[in-house]
RNA sequence: GCCCCCAUCGUCUAGCGGCCCAGGACGUGGCCCUCUCAAGGCCAAAACAGGGGUUCGAGUCCCCUUGGGGGCACCA
């Protein structure tokens, strides 16, 4: 089984291009087959020198690697659709000389002017066969003579032609409808209809998955394929993703709104986002694909076992963060201990702080069911690693009671807690919980004016695990300067 | 305008004629746990777009309507 993945290097790549690389290696990995990645650039114009380096990185990112493509070589390159010209203007000629393509000479300028003419009519647009009628040996001497040219693909024009797509079964279309599309350009370069059926014949794919935009065009790609004489592959049209409405796709306007909600449409941005790769391969495959009607948690090993092509779903999908915000959860919280503490490091790196491994490994099991997203580690643990921190007054102001009031209840706490040799959950709760009922307070006064002295947060880890990763001559310091500024008041 | 595709809870989906007064998940609400916040556990509300057929029987098959998506380039 051979499958391909062949994006156009004409922008930004986004989720749709990434769950459609990864069923394509999933398959391969699934069956043991190859997974090709050719690059489509045939359109100089739309080129983004970018786009192709952001490509690369957001499938080494996914965790997806190509077995055939323009970087890594293999039997059936050039991988680059730039660099077989000469290809497809062979195979356009072999159409020719069997007469099931032309040369067409006709001006873009009346071919437009034709098209508006066609519309004012309400027909569908489509080319008027002026070249179709010359007579090929007459073509063939202009062409000779350098009069500037295309090759159209001649169709049928009575009957039907019937394809069949794998996820919604067979169509059929009236030949008529299906229009002499050019499919070699002045500039000699194939367009997609000829450039994808001839190099996925060269290339002996197999099996096919492309856009439903496709759709339309697949009896044309067909055409062109039994032209040649050849046995097409398998087509799998998946659907497209929707916004999270629903309604419609995502625009330029709103992927940026997204950005500013912390999240995106393109699969590069989602890594600073604080998303594991894992996350969101787990949530774009069951975005049009399913395994059974309750599993839903899947690693990259799970998936490449339990990949099928019977389960896709025709229907298109509107995307659902929430949804993905579920799945990082439940990954980061599968993670070891050490991956999850190599893994946010650099998002406390990028936050200027200095976090070095040991504490980090001891800090992760008491934020790794805290977090959703890696940055959130920032926010949830920062205060482990700064010199000192600096409450709200009003925070370690006890409900119910005076700024003078609470200063003496943390007092009492830190006269208990000097006369520990360590703090910990071992040491340090029991005889704090005997304080509080001492005191006739609740347990949760007294903790959270302590959790506010010593971590600076209102929401933090749990206290007494969080004093032992601070240590005890730090606890004690920040208590001091807490009852400080509360007598200061 | 014409052509093609799609149609189950708000969202992602299971369902391939009787197992369905429709199952799972996210989200939402409630309860439990609890030093905060989470995580976890339990419970709840929430859907077969509408109308015709076919059939003993339809969410499942067919047709129409409606809604949504895509296409109609010397773009992919």
């Amino acid at each position: 089984m051979r499958v391909r993945f062949a994006p156009s290097p004409t922008g930004r790549m986004h989720l749709g291009s990434g769950r459609m690389a990864l069923y394509n290696y999933l398959l391969a990995r699934k069956t043991g087959g190859q997974f090709i990645l050719r690059v489509e650039d045939t359109d100089q114009r739309r080129y983004v020198p970018t786009a192709e380096q952001e490509l690369y990185d957001g499938m080494h990112w996914l965790g997806l690697q190509w077995d055939e493509g323009p970087d890594v070589g293999g039997p059936y390159g050039p991988y680059r659709q730039s660099e077989r010209k000469e290809i497809y203007q062979q195979h356009a000629k072999m159409l020719i000389d069997s007469g099931h393509a032309y040369y067409c000479f006709c001006a873009p300028e009346r071919l437009e002017r034709v098209r508006q003419e066609q519309m004012k009519r309400k027909e569908q647009p489509h080319y008027d066969g002026t070249c179709r009628a010359l007579d090929p040996a007459e073509a063939a001497a202009r062409v000779a003579a350098g009069e500037r040219h295309v090759v159209r693909f001649k169709t049928p024009k009575e009957g039907t032609t019937t394809v069949v797509d794998e996820i919604r079964g067979a169509i059929t279309v009236q030949n008529s409808s299906i229009d002499d599309q050019i499919i070699l350009r002045s500039d000699g370069l194939g367009v997609y209809h000829l450039a994808a059926m001839v190099d996925d014949h060269l290339m002996k794919i197999t099996h096919v998955f492309r856009g439903s935009e496709w759709l339309p065009s697949f009896p044309l790609h067909h055409l062109i394929i039994r032209a040649f004489g050849w046995e097409p592959p398998k087509f799998y049209h998946l659907s497209v993703f929707l916004k999270p409405s629903g309604k419609g796709k995502m625009s330029k306007r709103e992927a940026a709104d997204l950005m500013k909600d912390g999240f995106s449409i393109f699969v590069k941005d989602f890594e600073e986002l604080g998303y594991l790769p894992e996350a969101v391969v787990n949530w774009i495959v069951l975005m049009g694909w399913s395994y059974d009607d309750h599993t839903e948690f899947f690693t990259m090993q799970d998936l490449i076992e339990k990949f099928s092509l019977d389960r896709f779903n025709p229907s298109p999908a509107a995307i659902n963060f929430s949804k993905l915000d579920h799945f990082n959860g439940l990954h980061i919280r599968s993670l070891s201990h050490e991956d999850l503490a190599r893994r946010i490091k650099p998002f406390f790196l990028k936050a200027g702080i200095q976090a070095d491994d040991a504490r980090l490994l001891r800090i992760v099991p008491l934020i790794q069911h805290r977090i959703g997203t890696l940055d959130e580690a920032v926010d949830m643990a920062g205060f482990f690693f700064r010199d000192e921190v600096t409450p709200p007054v009003e925070d370690l102001v006890i409900q119910g009671l005076s700024a003078a009031q609470s200063a003496q209840v943390a007092r009492r706490c830190l006269e208990v807690l000097k006369g520990l040799p360590e703090i910990n959950v071992e040491t340090a709760e029991e005889p704090m919980r005997a304080l509080v009922e001492a005191l006739g307070l609740k347990p949760g006064q007294v903790f959270g004016l302590l959790r506010s002295a010593v971590t600076g947060q209102r929401v933090s880890p749990p206290l007494f695990e969080s004093m032992a990763v601070i240590g005890r001559e730090k606890v004690l310091e920040r208590i001091e300067r807490a009852i400080r500024l509360l007598e200061g008041m």
